[in-house]
DNA sequence: CTAAGTGCAAAATGTTTGCATACTT
DNA sequence: AAGTATGCAAACATTTTGCACTTAG
């Protein structure tokens, strides 16, 4: 399922560098095309585009929706996770971005009864609980 | 937050009937378009679209998105979940993109857990599972 | 009569595609 | 040289909006 990128252009390296650059918890293919805008670097939106999806693709990138309206957020995978094919899964704060690991027994226990009683068996690496964290809690936000 | 229809008119009857007569679990305002435009009814996608987004504000129905596709799922709230504050989950299948409802007693369960052991409220509305379901695990796809 | 709803066409989004050109290997 | 990537413009899909017209109460 996961492929190597083909080439090495000057358009997919400027992608990257925004990627670990700029440290957000999750992007937009809007965010990068802004970013670019404001530096003269020239990225065309179509290459976005198709970068990011080759990206998922190769497992470098996770892209979920969030919010509303309807554009897709993408999310830079740790290769380790990768690699150790850690299969934790994550709670995602909807307000602050904050992300929460799990791996606890209950999680578990749901698989397992997915499983059985639902005949589904749920991905980790795909599935992210949204909702809102303490902190965002607590502020009343 | 909930307010009631003004008027009953004709499209908005046409539209209810839809909802109830088809019995889907869940459905697009394409759904609805498509429905009638086999059957003559006259109901312009601009209504629809208002009308949904009227039932949503009555809390008729609930309004939630899944990945691809980015169009809105509707869904219709029976009206005792409503009193009760229930809210159902959903399985969506990455392979075929079927999509299972659940409102079971392991993920009110997980709710809970989430919430005791690691202050989180979980968004059942945003929070989709992802994986694999039964036909397609058995055509081993 | 008046407020609310309807429908058309057109706009706003976000994303994809056809095609000729340019770049990587 | 062959295969892949890029960029533009145009296509798409979904949803929203402006405006004149109709309808429910």
């Amino acid at each position: 399922m996961i492929m190597k990128a083909q080439y090495r252009t000057k358009q997919r390296d400027e992608i990257l560098s925004y990627i670990k650059e700029v440290d957000k918890q999750h992007f937009t293919a809007a965010d990068i095309r802004d970013y670019f805008s404001t530096r003269e670097k020239a990225v065309s939106t179509t290459t976005i585009y198709r970068q990011l999806e080759k990206m998922v693709d190769e497992g470098i990138l996770k892209k979920y929706f969030i919010e509303e309206g309807s554009c897709a957020c993408f999310e830079y995978v740790d290769p380790e996770d990768h690699l150790t094919g850690a299969s934790c899964y994550h709670c995602k704060c909807e307000r602050c971005g904050m992300l929460i690991h799990m791996n606890c027994e209950e999680i578990t226990e749901l698989q397992k009864h997915l499983m059985d009683a639902h005949h589904f068996q749920i991905d980790p690496n795909r599935t992210v609980f949204y909702g809102i964290c303490q902190k965002c809690l607590e502020a009343g936000l």
